[in-house]
RNA sequence: GGAGAGGUGGCUGAGUGGUCGAAAGCGGCACCCUGCUAAGGUGUUAGUCUGAGCAAUCGGGCUCGAGGGUUCGAAUCCCUCCCUCUCCGCCA
């Protein structure tokens, strides 16, 4: 969420922000609420005042003038109930606009639409040429009997599926080697509840907007999360922390689940669009200065690049445009990585800077030396999702008898296992 | 799922209708004193909204798990919910 009084003094910015991202949001709308409820919460003080004054003298009173000062208060007791009333109507308008205001956008970030108007930075890694007929993925799995489709849309409906033997095995390399690499790079693994309170969705600015593509659990009032960015960035949500102990470098290993709604026909192909998906997610805290953000965002990039460049996948990186960037994202990266079926690249990963708009909504501050309180800044970006990964892995690795090799690094987690064949 | 006990400031813990944002202790911070010193003294030590001021600062409101209610007045009484602990049941 944005600092309201951000909004306030610079309401043009804001409108530009809201332009540029496609978001809904009137500033103009919000600049009254925000008078109305400061006018509210004045008088509603007064009167609170005032009664709060002749209840210390009625404390000290006694008999008959005792009696006489509670008669005068009788009627107080509505007024107030009234006033209170329109306050917390104003405030609960006020904080409901605050909520959709669009987070600020870096001057990196190329005006656009949407994906179509993100701008390509740099790539990495040859495109394959390969001398004989490639088969995708979903040809490759079902040769392989390592994925089965067919059944698991049987079983959970469309966009579900089953990963078996070598390929529920090669997921699970994919995710401990990443997260093992993270760990040794000084990053915290969590395995986080993967069922959230609405605290920690709209913490995390899913919500409100992100309700149609969520699961939820209504009987119990919990949400399940699209990514371990909702439980581990919300871990710290109301505390503060010390300068000293930042940045924080997490790495959450999740599943994660999303509904997909609007997609009918979109990406029915195969992997690349699925309800439920593993990914290991790196969170990160840091302290409120640009530079460091930008070093961390930085970091963030680097580490998923290697992952790739540690498996020989192509890949390219874009600077993701405002209209294709979330509501609170400041700077976006996607990796995209090359997908010989789908002869393109296609999102891997995504890399965002929230400057503090997380965190005021989490409530995550830090204490520096001086004693002074700041709201942290906060960052994330995957460093693997499977088993959209394995649709370059597989496509990418796969011989001219069938077979598919194993990336090199992956092996210790195959058991050593360096081809999956029929 | 059943029965019971609880949720108070950074922590421990008092407080069952009035002067309580809250005793006391611990911890933290500041200053002072002192070479019997991993000691002593004094003071200070929540968050948030809002008003005045260039500012230091000063005033007001709200917050004792959350939300409602009763009352002139609620940490304290009533209702709903959440969470924690103990016992029983069930269970990976």
């Amino acid at each position: 969420m944005l600092d309201p009084k951000y909004i306030l003094e610079n309401p043009d910015e804001v409108k530009e922000s809201a332009r540029k991202k496609g978001v809904n949001f009137d500033v103009d709308a919000f600049i009254k609420l925000d008078e109305k409820r400061r006018q509210l919460q004045t008088e509603c003080d007064a009167l609170r005042a005032e009664k709060n004054a002749a209840n210390e003298k009625i404390a000290k009173l006694d008999g008959d003038e005792k009696q006489k000062a509670i008669a005068k208060m009788k009627n107080k007791g509505d007024e107030e109930k009234k006033l209170t009333e329109e306050l917390k109507e104003a405030e609960s308008k006020w904080t409901q606009l605050l909520l959709t205001a669009p987070g600020k956008i870096s001057p990196e970030t190329p005006e656009g639409k949407d994906d179509t108007e993100n701008k390509e930075l740099y790539t990495w890694g040859d495109l394959p040429k390969p001398d004989f007929e490639f088969k995708d993925h979903v040809a490759l799995g079902l040769d392989l009997d390592i994925l089965d489709i067919e059944r698991g849309v049987k079983i959970a409906g469309s966009r579900n599926y089953f990963l078996k033997g070598d390929g529920a095995l090669l997921e699970l390399a994919i995710l401990q080697y990443t997260l093992h690499k993270l760990a040794s790079k000084g990053f915290t693994a969590f395995l986080p509840p993967l069922l959230v309170n609405y605290e920690a969705m709209q913490g995390t600015s899913y919500f409100p907007g992100g309700e149609e593509q969520t699961y939820t659990i209504e009987s119990d009032d919990k949400y399940l999360i699209g990514t371990s960015e909702v439980p581990v960035a919300s871990y710290h949500s109301g505390e503060i922390l010390d300068e000293s102990e930042l940045p924080k470098l997490y790495a959450g290993y999740s599943y994660c689940f999303r509904r997909e709604a609007g997609t009918y026909g979109k990406d029915t192909h195969g992997l690349y669009r699925i309800h439920q998906f593993q990914k290991v997610e790196q969170v990160v805290l840091c302290k409120n200065d640009m530079e460091e953000s930008a070093k961390m965002h930085e970091m963030l990039l680097k580490n998923a690049e290697e992952v790739l460049q540690d498996l020989k996948l192509p890949y390219r990186v874009v600077a993701v445009c405002s209209g294709d960037m979330g509501q609170g994202q400041y700077y976006k990266n996607d990796i995209e990585t090359w997908m010989p079926s789908r002869d393109s690249y296609g999102e891997t990963h995504s890399c965002s800077t929230f400057l503090d708009f997380q965190s005021r909504r989490l409530n995550i501050k830090y204490k520096n030396a001086e004693g002074k309180k700041q709201f942290v800044h906060t960052l994330n970006n995957t460093c693997i999702a499977s088993p959209r990964i394995l649709i370059p892995l597989l496509e990418m690795y796969q011989n001219a008898d069938g077979s598919v090799t194993i990336p090199e690094p992956l092996r210790p987690w195959m058991g050593g296992k360096d081809k999956i064949e029929a």
